[in-house]
DNA sequence: GAGCACTGC
C-alpha cells in the first residue's frame, strides 16, 4: 500500500533554477478577499489558479513561453484566458486563443467562460470547432477552439497574426496535432516576438517541453535593445484541487488481468463503504467478458442485486453510454467497465474506487508495411496516475492496480509513446491525400456526387449501429443494402435510403443505422461539395454507373489493390505493393464473397490483417489508370 | 467472424 500525492500540501515542485529562465513560485501567495464581487467572482477566487494570477500575467509578460504544470480541479483552462483578457492582452483587437484536444472539451469551457464572464457565448467569447464556428471575427476576443481547427487556420495565416497569446491546452496528452501545433508555434514564435504561448499540461513532463521551446544562442545574441520577451521559457506550478486517492498494489503478478479486476469488484462490493466502481480494461472483448462473470461469479451474493454494472466504450449507442451519466439509486452500487475512454474523455462523477488494469489498447505504425496496429500493452506511469485520479473527484478514494508496485516503480515506463511516433503521418501532412484524388477523379468520371458521398462516409467510424446482442439483425440489415460490387456501392445504397426516408432517425433505428453518423455524414458531405465547387469540380451524378464509381476509387486507392491467393480455401488476399496476407474483414458485404480483385480503403490489423471497407475492380484499371505506379510491377495472373 | 481513444473546410 502506497500513499498518493495530496493535492495542495506537499506536492513536489519544480524545480530547475540552473539557466535562470525557470521560475519557480510557492503557493503561499495568498488571495485578496472576496468582498464586493459576486457569487460567480468569489466561485473564481476559490480556485486554486487564482491565487497565481499575478505571477501568471507577470511571466506571459516577460516570456516568450510561459509552460504551466497544473492538476485536474486547478481552474487553469477557464481563468487563465479571463486573466489575459483583463490583463488587456485581447486589446486593439487582438484575439487569445485557447486550444483542446477534443471538440466537446472546447464547447464545455467556452461556454463556462462566457458565463462567468456574464456574455453571450458566440460575442466576445465564442468557440470554433469543425462544422460550428460560434465566433465573431468583429467582437470575439477570447477564443476557444481544437488545435486541429487551429492547425487550419495556420495554412491561411502562417503567422496567426491576429492572436497575442496562444495557449495550447493538455499539451501532455501528446496527440499529433498538439505536437504538430508546437512545432509550428515554435517556428513562428522566430518571426513574431510579440506573441506569448502557453503551454498547459498535467505532468511534470514540463522539463523536456521547456527544452524544446528553448531557442538558439543565436537568436538569443540577436536580441537588441528594445523589449523583447526572455526567450527561456518560464515554468509554473498549480495545485490542484482533488482529494487523496490511496493506492493498493498485488503482491504477485497476475496472468488473467480480467478475472483479477472481477475478483476485486467483488471483494469491494463485499468490504467497503458506498461508492461507485470504474474498471479500466483494454477494449470490447475483456469488458463484455468482465461482465459476464461478474453476473455469474455474483449469482449466490445476497448483495449481488446491488450492483449495476455497466460497459463503456466508444462503439456503444448514445443511449447506452447515457446510462453511465444516471445517478446512482440509494444503496446501489454502480460498477463503469470501460476502455481509456474513460480516462479523458469522459469524466464520470461519484467514482470512488478505480481498478486498474495497466494495460490499455494502443496503436502502433510500421512504416515498412505501412500496416497500423492495435496492439494490447502495458500503460505509462502517467495514464496510471490519471486513472487514479479518477477516484478523487468528490471525497478521498481508493485506487486497486491489478499489478505490483516493484513493477510500477522499476519497469513502467515513465510516459507512453506520443502518438506521433505510432502513426502514420501522411494524412497530417497533406490532408487526405487518397480521398482529394479519388474525388478529383470523380470529376472527370462523372460521378462526383456519388464519390463525395462515399468520401463522407468512409470518414466516419461507422455508419452501423451498435450490435450488442443483436448481430445477427445487424448482419440482416446490412444485406437488405448490400450491392455486389462492394462496401462503398452499399452506403450509396444507404444514403439513397436514408434521403428518402427523409432523414428520419426512426428509419435508422429500423435499419441498424447510426443516427448520428449520419448526421455526421451529412456535414461532411456538404464540407466536401463546398470545397470542391470552390475547386471547380463538376458536381455531376452518375446515376448507378457503378464503373465510373469504383473507377475513381482505383485513382486515389490504386496502391491498396489486393488479389485473391489463387488456391486460397480462407479467402487469403494478398496486397499487390508488398505482398502482405490480408483477409476481407467480418464487417463488410464482401465477406465470404471473395472476389479475384479488390481495392481496400483501410487495412486494421489483430490477429490477422483485416481488409476494411472493399470494392471490386477490374485489375485492367491499375495500369490505365495508375500506370506511374503499376508498369514495373509484376501482377501475375493478370488479364491482358 | 470482428471494433483503444481522439481530431479535421
Amino acid at each position: 500500500m502506497a500513499q498518493f500525492w495530496k493535492p495542495g500540501t506537499e506536492k513536489p515542485r519544480l524545480l530547475d533554477d540552473g539557466e535562470g529562465g525557470v521560475l519557480f513560485f510557492s503557493s503561499s501567495y495568498s488571495s485578496s478577499s472576496g468582498f464586493g464581487f459576486s457569487s460567480t467572482e468569489k466561485q473564481r477566487q476559490r480556485l486554486p489558479v487564482y491565487k497565481y494570477r499575478t505571477a501568471i500575467l507577470y511571466l506571459v509578460e516577460t516570456h516568450a513561453t510561459t509552460i504551466i504544470v497544473g492538476e485536474t480541479g486547478s481552474g487553469k483552462t477557464t481563468q487563465i484566458p479571463q486573466f489575459l483578457k483583463e490583463a488587456g492582452w485581447a486589446d486593439g483587437g487582438r484575439v487569445i486563443a485557447c486550444t483542446q484536444p477534443r471538440r466537446l472539451a472546447v464547447q464545455a469551457v467556452a461556454s463556462r467562460v462566457a458565463e462567468e464572464m456574464g456574455v453571450k457565448l458566440g460575442e466576445e467569447v465564442g468557440y470554433t470547432i469543425r462544422f460550428e464556428d460560434l465566433t465573431n471575427p468583429d467582437v470575439t476576443r477570447v477564443k476557444f477552439l481544437t488545435d486541429g481547427v487551429l492547425l487550419r487556420e495556420m495554412m491561411d495565416d502562417p503567422l496567426l497574426t491576429k492572436y497575442s497569446v496562444i495557449m495550447v491546452d493538455e499539451a501532455h496528452e501528446r496527440s499529433i496535432s498538439t505536437d504538430m501545433l508546437l512545432g509550428l508555434l515554435k517556428k513562428i514564435q522566430r518571426r513574431r516576438p510579440d506573441l506569448r504561448l502557453i503551454i498547459s499540461s498535467a505532468t511534470i513532463e514540463a522539463k523536456s517541453m521547456s527544452t524544446f521551446f528553448q531557442m538558439s544562442k543565436r537568436r538569443r545574441a540577436l536580441e537588441g535593445e528594445t523589449f523583447e520577451p526572455k526567450v527561456e521559457p518560464a515554468i509554473l506550478s498549480v495545485e490542484g484541487r482533488g482529494f487523496n486517492v490511496q493506492i493498493f498494489y498485488l503482491e504477485e503478478p497476475v496472468s488473467d488481468y480480467v478475472q483479477s479486476a472481477v475478483s476485486t469488484v467483488l471483494s469491494i462490493h463485499e468490504q467497503e463503504p458506498p461508492g461507485d466502481i470504474l474498471v479500466f480494461l483494454t477494449g470490447q472483448d475483456d469488458i463484455d467478458a468482465a461482465v459476464q462473470l461478474i453476473v455469474e461469479e455474483g449469482q449466490n451474493d445476497r448483495k449481488r442485486s446491488e450492483l449495476i454494472i455497466l460497459p463503456l466504450y466508444s462503439g456503444l449507442s448514445r443511449a447506452e453510454q447515457d446510462l453511465i451519466f444516471s445517478p446512482t439509486p440509494r444503496g446501489k452500487r454502480k460498477v463503469v467497465i470501460s476502455t481509456n475512454i474513460a480516462e479523458t474523455s469522459l469524466t464520470l462523477e461519484g467514482i470512488v474506487y478505480v481498478i486498474d488494469s495497466g494495460f490499455s489498447k494502443q496503436r502502433f505504425y510500421n512504416p515498412i508495411t505501412d500496416i497500423e496496429s492495435l496492439i494490447v500493452a502495458p500503460i505509462s506511469k502517467a495514464s496510471a496516475r490519471q486513472r487514479t485520479g479518477r477516484a478523487g473527484r468528490i471525497r478521498p478514494g481508493k485506487c486497486y492496480r491489478l499489478y505490483t508496485e516493484e513493477y510500477f516503480i522499476n519497469e513502467m515506463p515513465a510516459e507512453g509513446i506520443p502518438e506521433m511516433q505510432r502513426s502514420n503521418l501522411v494524412t497530417c501532412v497533406i490532408q487526405e491525400p487518397m480521398i482529394s484524388k479519388m474525388i478529383l477523379a470523380s470529376g472527370e468520371l462523372g460521378c462526383s456526387e456519388e464519390i463525395m458521398t462515399i468520401a463522407a462516409i468512409l470518414s466516419i467510424q461507422s455508419i452501423w449501429a451498435s450490435s450488442r446482442g443483436a448481430q445477427k439483425e445487424l448482419d440482416e440489415a446490412r444485406l437488405r443494402f448490400a450491392a455486389a460490387e462492394g462496401d462503398h456501392v452499399t452506403f450509396l445504397n444507404v444514403y439513397k435510403g436514408f434521403l428518402q426516408s427523409n432523414k428520419s432517425s426512426q428509419w435508422c433505428h429500423k435499419n441498424f443505422i447510426n443516427y448520428q453518423a449520419m448526421k455526421k455524414v451529412m456535414e461532411v458531405r456538404e464540407q466536401l461539395r463546398r470545397i470542391a465547387q470552390r475547386l471547380g469540380i463538376i458536381l455531376k451524378s452518375c446515376e448507378r454507373d457503378t464503373t465510373a464509381i469504383r473507377k475513381a476509387v482505383t485513382a486515389g486507392f490504386f496502391a491498396n489493390a489486393c488479389q485473391l491467393e489463387a488456391y486460397s480455401h480462407n479467402g487469403m488476399y494478398k496486397t499487390v505493393r508488398g505482398s502482405q496476407e490480408v483477409y476481407i474483414h467480418p464487417s463488410s458485404v464482401l465477406f465470404r464473397v471473395n472476389p479475384k480483385w479488390v481495392i481496400y480503403h483501410s487495412l486494421v490489423s489483430t490477429d490477422r490483417q483485416y481488409m476494411r471497407n472493399v470494392v471490386t475492380i477490374d485489375p485492367g484499371w491499375l495500369t490505365e489508370i495508375a500506370p506511374h505506379f503499376y508498369q514495373q510491377r509484376q501482377l501475375s495472373h493478370m488479364p491482358h
